[in-house]
DNA sequence: GTTCCTGCAAAAGATTTGCAGTGAC
DNA sequence: GTCACTGCAAATCTTTTGCAGGAAC
């Protein structure tokens, strides 16, 4: 399921940012944590529920809430927002291509994808602007190619 | 409070849809729509109550919901979600330069900025991938300079 | 033993819906 | 008169919080 190098795979800086920043080895956290690993994009806190809920262990709807809001402050985890009613994250991978969400408004669907020209016209752009632009967020919306056919 | 051209304000292009879409003019949606159209930037369903409630008629926030709804399915408004609890709503002008939004995650301003060069990245983009992409939508986050100060 | 971690149940906050009365055409 | 519009109150849904027992160190 996971296919980093094994020297600075997410889950082990996740493990390694948790104990530095004076936390104990919960088991719910783990379980979540290596969920959110396995996941090529951003999940629901009631998806990760029930996601985990037949496979591996069971965990709070309160627990995932709570373990989500404090990987968000290490920022090991990020907040994607589709326009869906829920929130989503997704794992922030340091050696990673950054990426941005297409969201299909029919089935809700949500894909990753990413652009070189994109990023640098946000780079660019981030000096000119009366903000200290710290991150950025890019959702297209439309129709998916099962939806649209 | 409005600077549109008369003959082709958002105004009355919103009120020919309605009119168009078999609505009858109700007292509270003609208030939500002015009071849209006199906006610089996205407001929330709360923020249009309470803008309501002291200067023109008060609407209740159910109604607000029903019209912000209603205006969303025409296109004549769209949703703005910023990462706040609440989502915000703006008017879609036509002839208008389409513009994305600044974030500062400190104090909560939300201000409007406009790139040409993010829209053509936007748009090169957009056919390149696996979705037929409608909208967009850009937030950046960070610090505003009274924050940054 | 102290401090963190969890689950459960209750609370809080945003948005939606049911219903009954009012208004537009 | 009919069908849309609106407000109120209740319901729904997501997310947060209080509390008590359990686990890590």
């Amino acid at each position: 399921m996971n296919s980093h190098a094994a020297t600075d795979s997410w889950v082990e800086r996740a493990e390694a940012t948790l104990a530095a920043a004076g936390h104990k080895r919960g088991g719910a956290r783990r379980t979540v944590v290596e969920l959110l690993d396995s996941q090529q994009c951003a999940l629901t806190a009631v998806e990760i529920e029930d996601a985990l809920r037949g496979e591996r262990r069971r965990v709070s709807r309160a627990s995932i809430y709570r373990i989500l809001d404090e990987l968000e402050r290490l920022r090991l985890v990020q907040r994607v927002e589709t326009g869906q009613a829920m929130v989503r994250y997704e794992r922030v991978c340091e050696h990673e291509e950054h990426h941005h969400h297409l969201v299909c408004d029919e089935c809700g669907v949500v894909m990753p994808f990413s652009d070189k020209a994109l990023e640098s016209a946000i780079e660019t752009l981030s000096e000119r602007v009366p903000l200290k632009v710290s991150e950025h967020e890019i959702v297209l919306h439309g129709s998916c190619q099962d939806c649209a056919a």
